[in-house]
DNA sequence: TAAGAACCTGACGTTGACGTAAAGATGATA
DNA sequence: TATCATCTTTACGTCAACGTCAGGTTCTTA
């Protein structure tokens, strides 16, 4: 149902890509590409009393948490994105919120890394840091994935093993 | 829409094994290998509350539902290992308890066209019948976990990508 | 500018998957 | 045979992850 691979702009000073010619043909609600919740329920294929659950158990980082005048909220595509794989790693890992907050808790901490590159260029010495972090981050997500494929495979080689036998008896009685 | 996570703290005790080693120093309790929930419940990880709960909710099978004399429940070693692959199910595919109902009622129906195998030789035609049900149980089950897996696959990609890009960029600023 | 749609913040309700406590019956063991 | 661990049912409690309703505000559009 999401077949988006859209990766994760991982550093540099990218933003761009600015989806302004989203779904509805309405006026750019931010000015910019940014979305209203309803829009992002939607489009993330859940409801916004999610959103704003996730948001108040801390999920979505300060930008997502920032309001904008009016006191409605808005989402860049980034943080649309990131809301996705939210629920993806929820899905997939099926882990419980608290779980996934500590797991991708580096990540949003990374995003204001982000900010501090993009700002005011960092020295080598603290460039150097914050990538050695994000790769532990990464490092951690990608064992929970691997352990999790791990299990799955056993568990087909199993079953394809039952279907072998169960196939063999059809043909031979 | 929720697969709703287990709401288990740790993860898997399993400690399986020491299948003899529980039956060191007491007597077989149902004059066979069959086991008493509370065995049962640490055997597979879980507690016997959950135990009555599965049965409750019919995810036991007529024969585990079967109470011998004096009211308390005994289950047989394949009746532990059929609560052991659906706790499996249930980790891995992250699907509701009713959801698991149905992915494998056809199983429970496929024990007691067990029975009737063993008991009275069923015809060449009926086996047919028998061995047709349980494959087209097989799979179904194992077309949900290669969904999963691909899904997963997919992650691991993705994450493995942005790994990539981090370390390119930790070697070359 | 007036209406209606969408959003806001509480705050209480719901559901699934069990936990837990009570009061008594059963089983194993000394 | 007494004692104690384990089992039984019944029933209420709990926790996460939202759903839903009320009363008010903001946006969008005719």
């Amino acid at each position: 149902m999401t077949p988006a691979p859209a990766t994760r702009p991982s550093a540099s000073a990218s933003a761009s890509a600015s989806a302004s010619a989203s779904a509805s043909a309405s006026a750019p609600p931010g000015a910019r590409g940014e979305l209203r919740i309803g829009d992002v329920a939607r489009l993330v294929g859940t409801t916004p009393r999610t959103i704003r659950y996730y948001e108040e158990m801390g999920l979505l980082g300060e930008a997502a948490t920032a309001r904008p005048a009016g006191g409605h909220r808005l989402y860049t595509p980034d943080e649309v994105q990131w809301l996705r794989e939210l629920i993806r790693l929820r899905d997939l890992l099926g882990v419980s919120l608290e779980q996934l907050g500590e797991l991708v808790e580096a990540e949003a901490a990374r995003a204001l890394l982000r900010e501090e590159w993009d700002r005011r260029q960092p020295g080598r010495e603290r460039r150097r840091e914050i990538l050695l972090e994000a790769l532990g981050h990464l490092d951690g997500q990608l064992e929970l994935v691997r352990d999790r494929l791990g299990q799955l495979r056993t568990l087909e080689d199993e079953l394809t093993e039952r279907r072998r036998r169960v196939k063999a008896r059809l043909r031979s009685p």
